[in-house]
DNA sequence: TAGTGGTCTAGACCACATC
DNA sequence: ATGTGGTCTAGACCACTAC
């Protein structure tokens, strides 16, 4: 009897990681359920404890489990995902007083906490330098770097831009920059947003990023660049979001143009 | 003198991975270069394969480097990304008579290949139901599956979703759908599309969209649930992208509504 | 104190790429 | 034939958690 097909005998590590998924996908293992320990997946399976080991990093490369030391390894859990996006730039949100990372927070019952990480005069990276329409090579930007929790967990990294020779010796220097924030500010230098554009990336987080988001293995970040247009169509403002991809996600509310009758 | 800090002495796996990435960074090492082998990583540090080893899957899973089998390992090409976004439903691109994907691609100078995987009647998965307004746990819907190229390279996946009701019969059960694609089609049975909604996440592939999308390890992928809605608001069409995102990003121009005076 | 994951060593064999 | 990454074994010690 010819066999089917080749059939070459999965990997020892391949087939614990196959077996624990199907378990994880049909419900006998549910999320924040405790896996076997390697040792005991080892010897349950006849194989070193490196092979179950590689088993489990297969399994949290796919986010579907997360190791903790010296408790075991679990299945996570699927939280509901922060909304942000189109409506973050949104002029009715102003009227509720509420920053729409509140706004979202709030909405989800979570509480919402905003740490100022610094106002600092920088060379801007070159990303920022090209949409923000500033030469590189010399600090003439104002960094805005602000690190936003829900319930005390690093959800995302905002860094705001602007240009040096506006935000000079304006409130755009303080860490509370007065009404309505710095869209506020920048109004008053005249510079009312009527365009912004988005590029989003998803990649994974690099160590610096890891460590503020506390990410696990496995997570990758969401990154939006948002360059803020004014009346003139001149770029006014650049930020750079570094969501945590596992607890936050993107909305964008598109209106069609419709064809002239 | 009493040490700064701790400086609890890195991890050798660590301080391998380290050196490299900052040969990396600052150019030592250029993209499509090769890393020394494990085996002579690991003599240069003193350390065992397994740590080398270790070292560059630290590398690997930041996207940094990609292993090649029986080749070495190489610093990752960061090649330019295919942009979708808001205007991905724009009327405008219509006049063109070529789809955005095939756009984007001529805008690179990349040729473009698009393969219907197939045109199937099913039961919706539970997000898409949930948004096309259909009930799930019945065959309610036709689902559209293609595959997109560029230069041979798979750069997204999209899943199509429509009523089963309306499709039945009609040339939206055809892969070739007929001038402007399946919009076409939907105008001509009432539903003009005034407004659509995207919503963005980020994840690690699951090992099905690995394979067809040949993505290396540590590459999320960056999915878009697109929900198109008529005239009269109704829901009728939805659809899953799910885009390499080493190789694609999203791009969303953005009106803003003015306030009123 | 016992059990867990995190890391490391020192070997081994296999599969793939190159010449 | 040689060198590469991919996987595995069988041990060891450390750091963290729970009791």
């Amino acid at each position: 009897m010819p066999t089917s097909s080749p059939s070459p005998e999965p990997l020892p590590s391949r087939r614990i990681a196959e077996t624990l998924r199907a378990a994880i996908e049909n419900g006998e293992l549910s999320p924040g359920d405790r896996l076997p320990s390697e040792r005991s997946l080892a010897e349950q399976y006849g194989a070193a404890r490196n092979t179950a080991r590689e088993a489990i990093r297969i399994l949290a490369e796919q986010g579907l489990v997360i190791a903790e030391h010296g408790r075991g390894v679990f299945v996570r859990e699927r939280k509901r995902l922060l909304r942000f996006g189109s409506d973050r730039y949104s002029l009715k949100n102003r009227e509720t007083g509420l920053t729409p990372f509140r706004l979202e927070a709030a909405r989800q019952g979570r509480t919402a906490r905003i740490e100022v990480l610094g106002i600092t005069r920088e060379e801007p990276p070159e990303d920022v330098a090209e949409r923000l329409g500033v030469p590189t090579g010399i600090a003439g930007v104002v960094h805005r770097e602000n690190h936003y929790f829900a319930d005390d967990e690093p959800v995302q990294i905002v860094s705001t831009y602007l240009k040096w020779e506006e935000a000079q010796g304006t409130p755009l220097m303080e860490p509370r920059s007065g009404p309505h924030g710095i869209y506020g500010r920048l109004e008053e230098l005249g510079h009312v947003m009527t365009r912004g554009r988005d590029e989003i990336t998803a990649r994974m987080p690099s160590p610096h990023e890891s460590a503020l988001l506390r990410l696990p293995p496995g997570v990758p970040v969401l990154e939006v660049l948002h360059t803020s247009f004014d009346q003139n169509a001149e770029p006014f403002e650049v930020s750079r979001y570094v969501h945590r991809a596992d607890r936050a996600g993107l909305l964008y509310e598109l209106p069609v143009e419709q064809a002239e009758s």
